[in-house]
DNA sequence: CTAGGATAGTCGCGCCTGCAACTATCTAGA
DNA sequence: TCTAGATAGTTGCAGGCGCGACTATCCTAG
């Protein structure tokens, strides 16, 4: 007679997991800047190595889905936080980057996330937080999650 | 100037894993038996332990919602996969249990997503699917993901 | 015994988000 | 060149779910 704890299985265990660390860090980008989970996406991926890329790398790298970078792209833009640009190459698609105020804002931002994501693994030593990491990556990597941005960078650099 | 490499940040890979590999378990429980997540937590929550409970001691155990438990449980009942009778005791609240129907389709099941489990942690090793397991524990336990049960069960056994 | 507060469960409302259709644009092949 | 198919982005729609109000019931203090 099979049986199964839930409190044992890995896919619960990460939803739930996943659920709480994000409402621990939505105090920040929701509560204090207005953001969210897209929203932010936006911002970190411009923010880091990708300073003007299109709405569909955004969406790529993320792994959301474009309807969603889409309105939040809308929602950034209206609020000046990002701008675009027309991509002389390709006309169907708009080369997006932070305007001054979309980066002061992310200087702000980036360490009180940093801080939080150290507070909720200061539970664990410097060399398990490590192991958890490279546990992380392996099962990404078996998934498929990994080669995102370089593929992506492959395919065209968009 | 601070950045933040999305793909090094502990919350948004936990994100996208949890997302991941609940899309792939979505297609044992939802395409082959039509349940959702809601829906499934309330079965594994009656097939593990706790044969005959209250809506609201498996909305506490599992974290999830009690309109989100309650419409799943209306579903289930819907199917007749589970049954509920009245608690004597205390008529607010309605002792929950699996039908024979819902016993077997959880019997079916259970081997499916174990089978799935496997197949997603088979790109660890024995010993760093323990090391996982004890981290992510660490992790739960320093955010209080963790006595749900027993505190559910000392306050009064539900 | 009664009143106020707590708790179980239900349900309406609104937000979020994925799906799919749509437009505009690009590309490859006849 | 022209046409068919692919791709970027937007948007209407619907389903899922959390929030909060509501009812019914229970409990505790006076």
């Amino acid at each position: 007679m099979p049986t199964l704890d839930l409190f044992r299985f890995a896919p619960f265990r990460l939803n739930r997991l996943a659920a709480e660390v994000s409402a621990a860090l939505a105090s920040e980008y929701r509560e204090r800047y207005g953001l969210d989970i897209p929203e932010w996406r936006v911002l970190a991926t411009l923010g880091f190595g990708n300073p003007a890329c299109s709405a569909q790398y955004i969406a790529h790298c993320t792994r959301t889905h474009k309807s969603t970078i889409s309105r939040a792209v809308t929602a950034l833009l209206k609020r000046q936080l990002v701008e675009r640009v027309e991509n002389k190459d390709d006309r169907r698609e708009w080369l997006l980057r932070m305007t001054r105020q979309g980066q002061a804002l992310y200087q702000k931002l980036i360490p009180r996330l940093k801080r939080r994501e150290s507070e909720i693994l200061s539970c664990l030593t410097a060399r398990q937080r490590k192991e958890f990491a490279q546990l992380l990556g392996k099962i990404e990597k078996s998934l498929g999650l990994v080669q995102t941005i370089k593929e992506a960078g492959e395919a065209g650099g968009y």
